[in-house]
RNA sequence: CGGAAUGUAGCUCAGCUUGGUAGAGCGCACGGUUCGGGACCGUGAGGCCCAGGGUUCGGAAAUCCCUGCAUUCCGACCA
């Protein structure tokens, strides 16, 4: 591609909307460009890059088995009714009608279509195993898109669908998409981990797993056992329950005033009460009831914990004036005595040997409060949060914490969607049965950003060869000098034949301008030609170490067409 | 969906406090000079100052007030 003819628009100045470095490299090297929030142009330099991304992800699905299709992105409301996620996805569905008022969705995911298809042509066992794929434009629409592409509302997705006679099917299927994934991301340069995940919108009852890229601006947090293999994101992360030895023989609860205190804070510091032994109840409204949940005081609830727990659909803290009518008293002074609703404990909290409870009136509280004793409940688990610094659930080693960014995830859905949209077969028995599922899936545009963000130094991306946009970059220092013209548009010439991706940069523009703008664009390799070119020398550079060797023209071509050939 | 900030040239921003009809740098076009890390000189094009309403000096608003919209950030949600 010569340069001087490339819509390639790059950007001086970070564009004031750019908050993060992925996002403001893809504008600044001119890879994207903003339509309305949440929703991005692809430029040519940009579009290859996602291009070569694609093709990986395409080699790994098909390598791995799967089939490639192309689903539609309109769908119709009623296959949304059946899969009960008309009521369930929420405001991210974009609904709209059609002239004949007819209720229609753009897809923000598949289960639905796929599923529906495979009912319609799926009959017998010998059709199965089979796992489907697309890759394909999204929409969801994000409350808040931010950084760029990394958290669109239109973006480009890889969604794969698995279908099994059962679930020892399943865990085949799982395993050979979980492989994919690693090596889509190993290929793609990128360090990852892979932490265990709550499924969300998604569902399926056989758990998921999501693929983390390290990033300190990752939206998620992880936890990881150093000691062992245990990593989870935060939502679905646990810790071990704290052992506090036995108590002995507690006395009778004891009530005390504790006028004027409205939060942990309040209690631990004017009235020296330690959080970890205070009994923190909080009122959330689920789905159409309320339900107290407790919690040690230095304990956070973990709402998506909660929310699997109680299998809701929806969680929100219930505001003060609720929770007084509830408790006969506002924050603060909420206890686990005498609710008439439903209450949920934490296991931290049923471990407590004893502690210290509001009294469900203003400025009261009780010691001495002993779980199972004083109070009882009807649910238990673990609904906190875990944090970095505890005890592994698996090992006991250490937690630690990291950011991530979610780039891929996988479900083991079970008979989620097939049941509700009656997919079923026969077996060798001749027996109805239902389609076991699996679903599987990357942002392909996300995956580019996270590149990105992995990717660069101070002065622009630093690609990795496999998804660079181009192999090598030809740069004549001077377009007017002839000897350096005619050398550079000969290496292009014959790079260009043998396969080999080239940008030439054969703009009449000053030395600096070319390098910089050459840096920010980030192409592995920079072939200098400059006054030495006379000599039937140029400069074979290296975008990420900026180490130099000065080559034979010959040799420079040799070289750099074996890495457009991939060696 | 709550909280905040910002909307002025293609980009980054000044001007707003104190109302008088618009500026800089970069970019762009043309000419000249220059050519190994975003050069320099000259000339020029480019703006319903986000939109609508109001206020006042009867007849001055980028600037003051109100409403809306958009963008961004921070919190509650997800690939």
């Amino acid at each position: 591609m010569r340069q001087s003819r490339y819509f390639l628009p790059t950007l001086r100045e970070i564009p004031s909307e750019a908050e993060i470095p992925s996002h403001q490299l893809m504008l600044r090297a001119g890879m994207i460009r903003q339509l309305v929030s949440g929703i991005y142009t692809y430029l040519p330099l940009g579009y290859r890059v996602l291009r070569k991304v694609e093709r990986i992800v395409r080699e790994e699905m098909d390598r791995a088995g799967a089939q490639e299709v192309l689903l539609p992105a309109v769908q119709p409301a009623s296959l949304w009714q059946e899969s009960g996620r008309w009521e369930d996805y929420g405001k991210e569905l974009l609904r709209f009608q059609d002239r004949h008022e007819r209720p229609l969705v753009l897809g923000p995911t598949h289960e639905e279509v796929i599923t529906d298809l495979v009912r319609q042509e799926v009959r017998s066992y010998r059709q199965l195993p089979m796992i489907l794929y697309q890759i394909q434009t999204k929409f969801r629409d994000e409350v808040r898109p931010r950084f760029g592409v990394m958290r669109a509302r239109e973006f480009v997705m890889k969604d794969a669908y698995s279908f099994d006679v059962d679930w020892e099917g399943l865990d085949r299927s799982y395993q050979a998409m979980y492989k994919a994934y690693e090596s889509v991301l190993q290929r793609c340069g990128l360090r990852f981990r892979v932490v265990q995940a709550d499924p969300g919108a998604i569902g399926g009852e056989g758990g998921s797993h999501e693929f983390m890229v390290l990033s300190e601006v990752g939206e998620d947090s992880l936890l990881v056992c150093p000691r062992c293999s245990y990593a989870a994101n935060i939502e679905k992360a646990r810790s071990k329950t704290p052992e506090y030895g036995s108590a002995g023989d507690v006395p009778p609860m004891e009530r005390f005033l504790t006028p004027g205190a409205r939060s942990i804070e309040d209690l631990k510091t004017r009235f020296g009460l330690n959080p970890e032994t205070i009994l923190k109840v909080l009122i959330y409204r689920v789905d159409d009831r309320y339900v107290a949940a407790v919690v040690r005081g230095d304990h956070e609830v973990n709402e998506v914990k909660l929310k699997r727990l109680l299998n809701a659909r929806r969680v929100e803290l219930a505001d003060e004036e609720t929770v007084r009518a509830l408790t006969g008293t506002g924050f603060g002074s909420v206890g686990p005595f005498g609710l008439t609703m439903e209450r949920v404990v934490d296991d931290a909290v049923a471990a407590l040997p004893e502690g210290v409870a509001g009294g469900n009136e203003p400025d009261v509280h009780y010691r001495h409060v002993v779980p199972g004793r004083d109070f009882q409940w009807e649910k238990q688990g673990d609904i906190r949060t875990a944090r970095a610094g505890e005890p592994c659930v698996e090992c006991g080693g250490t937690l630690e914490m990291y950011r991530g960014i979610e780039v891929g995830h996988v479900f083991k859905l079970g008979t989620k969607y097939s049941e509700a949209l009656s997919a079923v077969f026969l077996d060798e028995q001749g027996r109805q049965r239902t389609v076991v599922m699996g679903c599987y899936g990357i942002g392909v545009s996300r995956l580019v950003a996270a590149i990105v963000e992995q990717h660069h130094d101070d002065k622009g991306i630093v690609w990795p060869a496999s998804v660079a946009p181009f192999h090598v970059h030809v740069i004549p220092v001077n377009i007017r000098d002839e000897q350096q013209r005619t050398t550079a548009e000969e290496l292009y010439r014959q790079l260009t034949e043998r396969g080999t991706e080239v940008l030439l940069d054969d703009r009449d523009e000053r030395p600096g301008v070319k390098f910089n703008d050459a840096d920010l664009i980030g192409v592995p390799v920079q072939v200098i030609v400059g006054k030495r070119a006379s000599e039937g020398l140029v400069e074979w550079k290296w975008r990420r170490t900026g180490e130099v060797e000065v080559l034979s023209t010959e040799e420079a071509a040799e070289r750099a067409a074996a890495i457009g050939s991939g060696e």
